[in-house]
DNA sequence: AGATGTCACGTTTTT
DNA sequence: CGTGACATCT
C-alpha cells in the first residue's frame, strides 16, 4: 500500500488507488503511443528539471499535456500538485481540455493558467500580507496612461519632453527588471534632471496605485514575487503544493516571470517546514534527509527562434542559459514536424538560419514536400486584400473550411484594407484581437461602474463615472472633491457621500449625493447571505447581471444613450446591453462567481482567447497573436521592408533578428498552404510611400515560391500581364472618384527613404530584387499616357514629390484616377 | 457646464 | 486617417 499526499484533500493522507493493470506508459497505452523516440522521453523523464527543446509543430503541447497525465497515471503526483504555466488563457484552455480527455475528472484541482492569471489567484488571496485589498483592480494600459497623464501634467514633466506613453514603457522595463521606486532612486544619476524627474512620475504613479488598491499588468507579476520572498512562509506554501511546475513558451519569459518561477521551485528549508507543521499544514513525508522539502520538479518547453516578445522584456538567456540555471537539467530535442509540408519547413529553416548566434535546428517532416508557396505582389493594400480574397474563395470552393484559413499581418492597422475587400466580398472573417470590444468608451465606462463598486477605493474608476452620463458635475467640481478628500484624509468615494459638506450649489450637491447612494446600494445587492459568509461562498449575493442592470438603468447611463440624438449612441446602447448579456452569460457559466472574478477576467483576457474554434469564419490576427495556433492554409501579408522588418525595430538592438523569428513563426503556422504577399504601395495615414519587399523574402530559395505576380514582373512593363486589379468588382467606379490606388489617398504610401538608398546588389534573388520603377519619369498636366488596366488618358495635375509624386489622371474609359508615378503600370505616350 | 469646431499629433507587436 | 487637446460659443 502506497500512501501519497493530497494537499487538497482534507485529511492530506490518501490511500493511492492501485497502480492501472494496464502500464500507462506500456506498449499500446494511450499515453506514450503513437510518440517519436525524443517525445516519449520528454513524456516519461522523471528529475529535477527538464527543458524541452521544441521546434515549431513538433507537437509540444501533446507532449505537456501527456507528460501531465502520465505524472498523474503513475502516481507521481496529485493533480493538485501540478502548475502548467502557458502564454495565453486560450492555450491554458485548450491544454486544460486536452489534459482532461486524457484524464477526465481527475485533470480538476490542477492549475493550468497563464502566469497573469495565477498570479492574480495568489495576490487575491494573500492580499492582506501585502497591504492590499483582496478586491484590487487590474489597471490596463489606457488606465496607466491617463494617471500619468495626470502626473506628468501636474509636474510639467511634459516640458521635460515626457509623454504617458514613454513613461510607462520605462516603468514597465522597470517592473519586468524586479526594479520598485527606491532600487532605481538607488541606481539614478541625481544629477540629471530627467532622471529626477522620472523617479518623482514613478513615485506618484506608485503611490496613486497604491492609494486606488490597485495594480497594473506588470505588478501582478513583480508583486508575486515580492510577496514570496518578503514572506517566506507565503512562499512556502505554494512551494510545498506544487510539486510539478511547467512553462509553455519559456523563451517569452521575462526576468520578473522567470524569478517567480525560481522562487516556485525553491526548496522550503527546516526551519519553516517545523513552521508549518506547527501550524498544523502537513508536511510530514515531504521532506528530504535534511529536513527541506525538496524544490518542485520544473519543466520548460520553448524555442528560441520563436522568441518574439523581447518589447515586453522577455528574455532569451532564460532557455538559452537553462542548463547552467538548473545543473544536471535534461535536454530534449523536438525536431520532427507534424504539422507543415517540406517546402513550407524548407522556407522557414532557409529564413531561420540567417539568425546568427542559434544553434542550428532544422525542422523536418516525413510528410513530403505538399504544394509550392504562393506569392503575389499587388500595386496597392486593395490588390493584395483583392488577391488574398479571391485566393480564399476558390480554396473555399475547394473544400477547404473558412475556420481552417487565417490572415495574418505586422500591424493592427493593416486590417483596414483587408477587411474593405472582405465585406464587399461578402467573405465570412473575424479579426482576432484588437480586443475592440472593451476598449469602447461606453464599455469602459460601464465596467468603471462595476469596478467603483468592488473597488471603492479605485479614484480612477470613480472619476470616470463622476459625470459619465452627464450630470453637471464638472471639472471644477472634480477638483473640489479631490481636495475636500485630501483635507479631511477620506476617501473620493467618502467625499462624495458627505457631498453636503462641500459648500457646493444644491444641483450639483444632489447629483454627487444620488451616484454615491447608487454605488452604495449597488455594493449592498453583493453581499452574500448570512449562510454564505459563514460558508465562505457567494451565495445570496445579487448576480452580477444584476448589479449592472441596476447600475446602467439607476445611473441613467443606458438612458442617456437610448435617448440621444446622436445617432452613434444607439449604437452604444447596444454595447452596453451586449455587455449585459455577457455577464449573464458569465453568471451562467461559472455559478458562485463573484463580481471581482468577472472582473478579473475581463482584464486578463487576450486576444486570442476569444478565438472561437466553431465559427465558421476567416481569422485575422497580428502575428504576435498567431503565434501558438496553426491553420490549413496561412495568408502573411504585407512583406514589405518598413512593415516586416517594422521600422520601429531597425533601431531596436536585436530588432531585425526579432523581426525575423516572426517571420518564421507565421511562415510556420501553415500545415498546408502557405501565400505571401506584399504591396508596392501601401497607406498609413493619408500619405504616399513606395514598399520594398522585404529583405526576408530573399531568404526564401527561389524555387519554393510560385510568384503569381512577383515584384520583378511589374518591371517588365507590357510583357506581364498584371491582373485586372482595381478595375474589377466596380472598384475606383462609379461616382466616388476613386482611382488604382482605391478611393482614398490612404492608398498610398509614405516611402522609405533609408531603404530605397539601399544597394540593389544586397538582393541576391533576381525575382523579388527589383521592383517596378518607372525611374525619374516625369509627368505634366496635359500628358497622354496609357495604364496596363485603364488603358489611355491624359494627365490633368501632378501633386507630391520626389517618389511620392501622384499624377491625376483622367482616362478615357475608366474615369478619374490617381497614380502614384513611380510604381505605377504607366507609360508616356 | 456643455456642445461644437479646429488643429496638431502620433502611429509595433501584448499579458 | 483617427484621436485627443484646446478654444470658443451657447
Amino acid at each position: 500500500m502506497t500512501l501519497i499526499l493530497d494537499p487538497d484533500d482534507p485529511a492530506g493522507w490518501r490511500e493511492a488507488p492501485p497502480a492501472r493493470s494496464d502500464d500507462p506508459s506500456g506498449p499500446g497505452s494511450p499515453l506514450t503511443e503513437g510518440l517519436n523516440p525524443q517525445q516519449r522521453e520528454a513524456v516519461e523523464y522523471r528529475g529535477p528539471a527538464l527543458l524541452i527543446v521544441a521546434g515549431a509543430g513538433s507537437g509540444k503541447t501533446r507532449v505537456l499535456t501527456h507528460r501531465i497525465a502520465h505524472l498523474i497515471e503513475m502516481r507521481d503526483a496529485w493533480p493538485s500538485q501540478i502548475l502548467a504555466i502557458t502564454f495565453t488563457n486560450k492555450a491554458a484552455a485548450e491544454m486544460r481540455e486536452r489534459v482532461q480527455a486524457l484524464l477526465g475528472d481527475s485533470a480538476s484541482g490542477m492549475w493550468i493558467s497563464t502566469f497573469h492569471s495565477a498570479c492574480v489567484r495568489i495576490l487575491r488571496r494573500e492580499a492582506e500580507s501585502l497591504g492590499l485589498s483582496s478586491t484590487f483592480t487590474i489597471y490596463d494600459s489606457a488606465d496607466q496612461r491617463t494617471i500619468l497623464k495626470r502626473i506628468i501634467k501636474g509636474l510639467d514633466a511634459d516640458t521635460m519632453g515626457f509623454t504617458p506613453a514613454s513613461a510607462q514603457a520605462k516603468i514597465s522595463k522597470l517592473k519586468n527588471e524586479l526594479a520598485d521606486v527606491e532600487s532605481h532612486a538607488r541606481n539614478a544619476n541625481m544629477n540629471d534632471p530627467q532622471e529626477v524627474m522620472f523617479l518623482e512620475i514613478f513615485r506618484q504613479y506608485t503611490r496613486r496605485l497604491r492609494e486606488a488598491s490597485a495594480l497594473d499588468f506588470d505588478d501582478l507579476i513583480a508583486e508575486t514575487v515580492y510577496l514570496f520572498r518578503a514572506f517566506p512562509k507565503v512562499a512556502a506554501l505554494y512551494q510545498r503544493r506544487f510539486r510539478h511546475i511547467l512553462v509553455d513558451e519559456y523563451q517569452d519569459t521575462n526576468h520578473a516571470q522567470y524569478s517567480l518561477i525560481r522562487e516556485l521551485t525553491r526548496p522550503v528549508a527546516p526551519a519553516i517546514v517545523s513552521e508549518l507543521d506547527e501550524h498544523g499544514i502537513l508536511v510530514r513525508g515531504m521532506t528530504d534527509a535534511t529536513g527541506s522539502i525538496p524544490g518542485a520538479s520544473l519543466t520548460v518547453v520553448g524555442d528560441s527562434d520563436q522568441s518574439i516578445y523581447a518589447f515586453r522584456g522577455a528574455d532569451i538567456r532564460n532557455i538559452v542559459e537553462f542548463e547552467r540555471d538548473f545543473p544536471g537539467a535534461k535536454v530534449v530535442l523536438l525536431e520532427q514536424n507534424y504539422r507543415s509540408t517540406q517546402n513550407i519547413l524548407s522556407a522557414a529553416n532557409a529564413v531561420i538560419s540567417n539568425n546568427f548566434d542559434r544553434k542550428d535546428k532544422k525542422l523536418w517532416t516525413a510528410d513530403g514536400d505538399g504544394e509550392q508557396i504562393v506569392g503575389y505582389t499587388g500595386y496597392t493594400a486593395h490588390d493584395e486584400a483583392q488577391f488574398i480574397a479571391d485566393e480564399i474563395e476558390s480554396l473555399h470552393r475547394s473544400g477547404v473550411a473558412y475556420r481552417d484559413i487565417a490572415v495574418f499581418y505586422r500591424t493592427n492597422a493593416q486590417t483596414r484594407a483587408l477587411e474593405e475587400i472582405f465585406v464587399r466580398s461578402a467573405l465570412p472573417y473575424r479579426v482576432v484581437g484588437g480586443t475592440k470590444f472593451y476598449e469602447r468608451a461606453e464599455i469602459k465606462d460601464a465596467m468603471a461602474y462595476l469596478i467603483a463598486v468592488a473597488n471603492p477605493l479605485d479614484e480612477l474608476a470613480l472619476r470616470r463615472i463622476l459625470n459619465t452620463p452627464k450630470r453637471g458635475i464638472g471639472p471644477a467640481t472634480e477638483t473640489t472633491i479631490a481636495q475636500f478628500a485630501e483635507q479631511n484624509e477620506l476617501t473620493f468615494r467618502q467625499a462624495m457621500r458627505s457631498a453636503g459638506g462641500l459648500g457646493l450649489g444644491p444641483k450639483v450637491t444632489a447629483a454627487i449625493s444620488a451616484l454615491a447612494d447608487v454605488l452604495d446600494e449597488a455594493a449592498a445587492m453583493l453581499v452574500p447571505s448570512q449562510a454564505g459568509i459563514d460558508a465562505g461562498t457567494n451565495e445570496g449575493a445579487s448576480k452580477i447581471s444584476e448589479v449592472l442592470v441596476f447600475l446602467m438603468e439607476r445611473s441613467g447611463l443606458l438612458d442617456a444613450l437610448r435617448n440621444s440624438r446622436d445617432p452613434q449612441d444607439e449604437t452604444r446602447a447596444e454595447n452596453v446591453e451586449e455587455l449585459v448579456a455577457q455577464t449573464r452569460d458569465f453568471d451562467r457559466e461559472n455559478p458562485g462567481a463573484t463580481l471581482v472574478d468577472f472582473l478579473t477576467q475581463v482584464s486578463l483576457v487576450a486576444a486570442a482567447d476569444e478565438l472561437d474554434d466553431a465559427s465558421g469564419t476567416v481569422s485575422l490576427m497580428t502575428l504576435h497573436t498567431a503565434k501558438g495556433l496553426e491553420y490549413h492554409a496561412v495568408f502573411l501579408t504585407g512583406i514589405e521592408e518598413g512593415l516586416l522588418p517594422h521600422q520601429m525595430s531597425a533601431s531596436e538592438p536585436g530588432g531585425p533578428a526579432e523581426e525575423r523569428r516572426l517571420f518564421y513563426v507565421g511562415i510556420t503556422r501553415a500545415r498546408k498552404r502557405l501565400y505571401l504577399s506584399l504591396a508596392m504601395s501601401r497607406a498609413q495615414f493619408g500619405e504616399v510611400a513606395v514598399a520594398m519587399p522585404s529583405r526576408y523574402l530573399q531568404e526564401i530559395p527561389e524555387g519554393l515560391i510560385d510568384w503569381r505576380q512577383s515584384p520583378g514582373m511589374a518591371t517588365s512593363r507590357g510583357g506581364s500581364q498584371p491582373r485586372a486589379l482595381n478595375a474589377r468588382r466596380g472598384f475606383g467606379q462609379g461616382g466616388a472618384g476613386g482611382g488604382a490606388w482605391g478611393t482614398r489617398d490612404r492608398d498610398l504610401e509614405r516611402f522609405s527613404v533609408t531603404r530605397s538608398e539601399k544597394p540593389k546588389t544586397e538582393w541576391a534573388n533576381k525575382v523579388t530584387g527589383t521592383v517596378r520603377d518607372n525611374g525619374d519619369l516625369t509627368l505634366e498636366a496635359g500628358d497622354r499616357i496609357r495604364h496596363a488596366d485603364f488603358g489611355e488618358g491624359k494627365v490633368t495635375q501632378v501633386t507630391g514629390e520626389g517618389t511620392k509624386r501622384i499624377a491625376h489622371v483622367s482616362f478615357d474609359r475608366a474615369g478619374q484616377k490617381k497614380l502614384l508615378i513611380k510604381i505605377a503600370p504607366i507609360e508616356k505616350l
